[in-house]
DNA sequence: CTGCTTGACTTGACTCATTCCAGATAGTGC
DNA sequence: GCACTATCTGGAATGAGTCAAGTCAAGCAG
């Protein structure tokens, strides 16, 4: 929480560097964020950091999450309708929950043993390489508030 | 494709009136599109129309979109990362192949019977009432083409 | 420890899909 | 045929994300 080195820092530091990329405070500062608040929004993220660091500049935000998104440090999740979100869980292929409402996302392992739907039974020529899994609905907050109350961006977010 | 109308085109008017909508030129011409080309992007149904009815605002487009979405009339398809894409395929809960170089999208059939994944193991107090699955991967004319080739809007989507 | 090289960050303009607004037009029920 | 109002037109605006050019600093060689 605060901006002393962690062992996290440290963590996140080799993975870094074993993908040859520097280590920066704004890169250790949003992993960390993402560590703490998974699904986080490119703005909800850049609110944390900024909070940590002082100033980031939107395009170093999203430069990062590209970037380690790109080296297989990040997972990009993009539910229709809302704003892209990121976690630092990857190599697994679990799925997710995205709330109609707020936009809020959790994760989900899958139902039905390993990779149940990674082969369609009629998949058109398409060299399939992933198979993707949104479960849509309505999250326990917007369903106690009966209408999703709560549509600002990302308020509960932050500090979820 | 001439302007005269059709059988199809009393179809959709009786569907239109079932819900309590108005049967509009705009409106047919769309839903006309949608059935010779499925999964085609706003900006392509646009193109489409124009070529039937001279001139259609973009407003129209989306305005008759929107609405026979939310009269369940056409399926919206949200791909990441791609432009919203429109089916008139309702009802079943088939899934889509996405290209990821073309953003080409064709139907899939779920393997595992019928809604395979509607159950997540894990649903974190979510009330879930869909399963989304997308299948990303490359389409034939990607991967012939090696390397993503014709990234043009929707050129071939317009034709396809 | 110092200076250099190049990857990373800043700033600001820009694209693209989509939506909002106000006013004109044209389906539908009577 | 007429009135009512849903629907369409045109134009401006929004929000997420990208591009480009220039400045800064991480990390290595000396």
């Amino acid at each position: 929480m605060t901006g002393a080195p962690t062992v996290a820092d440290a963590e996140v530091s080799r993975s870094l560097r074993a993908a040859g990329l520097r280590v920066t405070a704004p890169r250790l500062a949003i992993m960390a964020w993402l560590a703490e608040h998974p699904h986080s929004t490119a703005d909800a993220i850049g609110v944390g950091v900024r909070e940590r660091l002082g100033s980031v500049s939107t395009q170093a935000i999203y430069d990062v999450l590209g970037v380690c998104t790109a080296a297989g440090m990040l997972r990009r999740i993009e539910p229709a309708g809302h704003p892209a979100r990121f976690e630092r869980r990857v190599g697994d292929n679990h799925h997710h929950l995205v709330c109609r409402g707020c936009g809020h996302t959790d994760d989900a392992d899958c139902a039905v043993g390993t990779r149940p739907c990674l082969t369609p039974s009629d998949h058109h020529g398409f060299a399939v390489d992933e198979a993707e899994v949104v479960f849509w609905g309505l999250c326990p907050s917007c369903l106690t508030a009966g209408e999703p109350a709560h549509r600002t961006t990302n308020h509960e977010e932050a500090r979820q």
